[in-house]
Order: structure tokens, then sequence, then C-alpha cells
DNA sequence: TGAAATTATATCAATTGGAATATATTTATG
DNA sequence: CATAAATATATTCCAATTGATATAATTTCA
């Protein structure tokens, strides 16, 4: 009769012999989760909201994107990026144009107050990264990105 | 006077000389929602909502777990996991039971019916993971999961 | 020109999040 | 040791966001 070990501490951080602590699917959502988490904690601490956020650092890196590029970039629905923009716009953030070669596109421009708000938070991003990033050299950070966008590259492909 | 060259094609998939295409918190958020977008599809296939695969998933892992650490694991928060664990009650495919122990908590335990649905989206998770990093080696694969486990424990242990 | 595709929005239901509450347990204090 | 304060756990309640489907407007193309 061979004596058996039961692993017990299931139900705590512990207990992770298991399924879901193999699954890409699933360590990308938890470091996603947490090190995202941890930068909305402190938007939230300044009353700005998560969506906020997210459209406007999409919009730095283009002005006058439409509702759908900045959805993808964003990663949202295009319907809740529609929303969104709606109340970015009320708050005098952003401001929608119709394209003239095209008017099915909305073209959406951030403001100069919308041009402050996200300036001041990419500098709180950045160092936010830094800080969470600060045990990894250089390269081996380089490395995980690459390794990253490889992947979210194969990704799309597929899709 | 320099001549300058803009880069144009704003709006679209390319355009990404910007900040979140370098930034760690985006790339995660964006290779997690490609991955398990591709899953969440599969589900919704069979009329399986996320919250029930996700937390049947977690609980696959450790039966008879509190409901804080299905949140905890589930990345979910506790009230959100309460309502989520109401509706799979419901539906027979978890059941609550009292911990005798210590009477605040409420242990949940996956039913035979419940346990059969799992194992079997269990065996699509996987496959799917399968083919999504069929391109690369067994090697590269681990390395990149144990980046992420580390940065994960890292990134828990400063919260 | 008419059909198909693209883009954005409106509408409605359902999920999620946050604050407050209730109950049980543990710790501290006189 | 008894009892009050602090902690842990789960739930309720309300507001707000999100998602899915359907619709409207414009453009493209066959």
């Amino acid at each position: 009769m061979p004596k058996t070990v039961v692993k017990e501490e299931v139900g705590d951080k512990a207990a992770d012999a298991s399924f879901i602590s193999d699954y890409l699917p699933y360590l990308l959502a938890h470091a996603s989760h947490l090190i995202s988490g941890q930068f909305h904690d402190q938007l939230r601490a300044r009353g700005i909201s998560v969506s906020t956020w997210r459209l406007l650092a999409t919009l730095s890196s283009g002005d006058g994107m439409t509702i759908g590029a900045l959805a993808r970039i964003g990663l949202y629905n295009q319907p809740t990026t529609t929303k969104i923009i709606d109340r970015l716009e009320e708050t005098g953030l952003v401001e929608r144009r119709q394209d003239e070669k095209d008017r099915r596109k909305a073209l959406v421009f951030i403001t100069a107050q919308g041009r402050a708000m996200v300036d001041d938070l990419l500098g709180e991003a950045k160092a936010h990264e830094a800080k969470v990033t600060a045990s990894y050299t250089p390269e081996e950070m380089a490395t995980l990105k690459r390794v990253l966008r490889t992947l979210i590259s194969r990704l799309e492909d597929d899709a």
C-alpha cells in the first residue's frame, strides 16, 4: 500500500499544480491583469476612468483615427468605442470631425485639454512601467517584448 | 530646411511607431485579448459564457475553494464572483457547502454535470493552445511561460 | 445601376464594479 | 478570562459600463 501525500492548501495562493498555471492564455491574462491593475489604481486615485486612459493613449499615437481603428487598437468593440468617445467629447477631451473624402467616417482628434491630460498620464505610465520592470535587464525586457510582438502578429494572422 | 518624411496611414493596422507598441501592459493586454478572444468565439458557438468557462476552469484545479480564492485566481472581484457562482449553482454546474470549521466560508464544488462540461472544455482549450503555439518550439514556449510566471510573481509581491 | 461592403450609431439586455452591509472569527485589552 | 475592537468572508444594492443585435448612411464594385 503506497503512502500517498495529499497536496493541501487549496483555496489560497499556493495550490497551483493545475491546468491554468501552464495555460498560456491564463498566464497572459494574469500578467496583464496585475500590471494594468496597478496602474488603474493610480488612475482611480485621480478620478480618471480606465476607458478614458485607454482611448486617449491610443489616440496619442495617431491623432485623427476613425472609430473603427480606435476600437481595433484600443481593444474595444466598435459600439463600445462610440460610447466612450461620446463621453470624451462631452468632457471636451476629444472632438469628432467628419472625413471629407469618405463621409461614413468620423475622425477623432484630441483637444488641447485632452493632450495635456494624456501627456501627463503617459509620463505616469512610463514611470510605472519602469518601476515594475526594474529587476530586468534592458536585454531581457527587449526580448520579452519582441516575443510578445511576434505572438501578437501570428495571432492576428490567424483571425 | 530639412526635408521631413511624414508617417502616414494612421487609422489602420500599420501606424505603430507609437507609445503603446512599446508599452509592456499594452503588449500583454493585446496578446491576451487576441488569444482568449479566439477561444471565446469557440465558447460562444456552444452557448457557454466566458465567466462560466473561467470559473469552471479555475475550479478544475482545486475543488472546494472559497469564493475569495476563486476570485483571486479567476481574476474577478469578490462580489462579481458571488454572482457568477449564483448562476452556476442555478444551472447545476457547481454547489456551495458551508465550511464547518470556519462558518464564514462557502466552499464551492463542481457537480458531476459541471465536471463533464469542464473536462470537455479543457480538452478544447488545450487543443486551441496547441494550435496557436504550433509555430514555436517547445523550448521557446517553455521559456516564454517561465518569463511570464516570474513576472507574475514579482507583480504579486509589489501589491 | 443595384448589390455588397464599410462605417458609425441606436437600442436593449446583461454583466460588472464599487460601496455598504451582515455574519463569523480572531486579536487585543482591561 | 471576558469582552470589545479589528479582521475576514460573503452578499446585497445600485449605478454604470459593456456587449450583441439591428439599423442607417455612405461608398465600392460587379
